[in-house]
DNA sequence: ATGACTGCAAATAGTTTGCACCGGT
DNA sequence: ACCGGTGCAAACTATTTGCAGTCAT
């Protein structure tokens, strides 16, 4: 996806392209599964001085336009990643806490039988499955 | 489930059974679902003074023991339900915010597929699904 | 120049902790 | 009587918001 890409959709909605912005998505391109105040650490190695209040505002933006989404991994903050990268399932092992990924794949028995049986359009990227992992059983 | 089960539960391993304790395992049975704020307000409509952190040091000590688990639907507080009636799927839209429930059966081949692929014990009683329901889409 | 964006500080929500007193056992 | 439990207030973590100044367009 070129710059100019997300670059004119931005204009093209009224919002601004900002230093801040191309930062902000650039760290959680890089991170993959960053909390807002890792992304906000890692934003400030670079640049002097985003404002972790900005990183909030940002990623609530990147998320709305369909750029990045987010996950819960276990209690406290949220993880983001590239809606483009948001192509797995995460096995979060509840002994050790390692987070693991699996193919989306693996969830379209459930997603079909969901559509099937509720009509619920299950949306698997966000999906966070505990249990204990191969290590810790 | 008789009372005295888990009250000899709780004296055989030194801890005690307090009014407290009593409100709070009835308020999760009742509420269905319910955070712990929701469940402290409940627990005040009957008793006068039950203390927040009591609340949740109560329903650390329930998880502990097994008898509630948590399960954390959308962002804020988790919802804390019996332990015994876990046995569903939950399904959140992402649209109108409604949370809906399915068997734990749906999860079968997912939990299966896991195990098999990664060798990962998934606890499908903690599983959230979000997505869009039948009316939202 | 206009108004969206940012930084800062203060407010809010959710949760935890220290401590003196209270009450199951 | 002993020691675990509770209430209260203060500390803490995660997130949101108001506002004045800044900067992309």
């Amino acid at each position: 996806m070129a710059e100019t890409t997300w670059h004119e959709e931005l204009r093209a909605k009224g919002y601004r392209v900002t230093p801040q912005r191309q930062l902000v998505l650039e760290a959680v391109k890089e991170l993959e599964h960053a909390t807002p105040e890792e992304i906000c650490t890692k934003v400030r190695e670079t640049a002097r001085g985003v404002n972790i209040s900005t990183v909030y505002r940002t990623l609530e933006l990147l998320e709305e336009l369909g750029m990045v989404t987010h996950t819960h991994l276990s209690h406290g903050a949220p993880t983001y990643h590239l809606a483009s990268e948001a192509n797995h399932v995460h096995l979060v092992c509840r002994s050790c806490g390692s987070v693991g990924e699996v193919p989306l794949s693996a969830a379209d028995g459930l997603v079909k039988g969901l559509e099937e049986s509720a009509g619920f359009a299950a949306d698997a990227r966000h999906l966070t499955v505990f249990g204990q992992c191969r290590e810790c059983r």
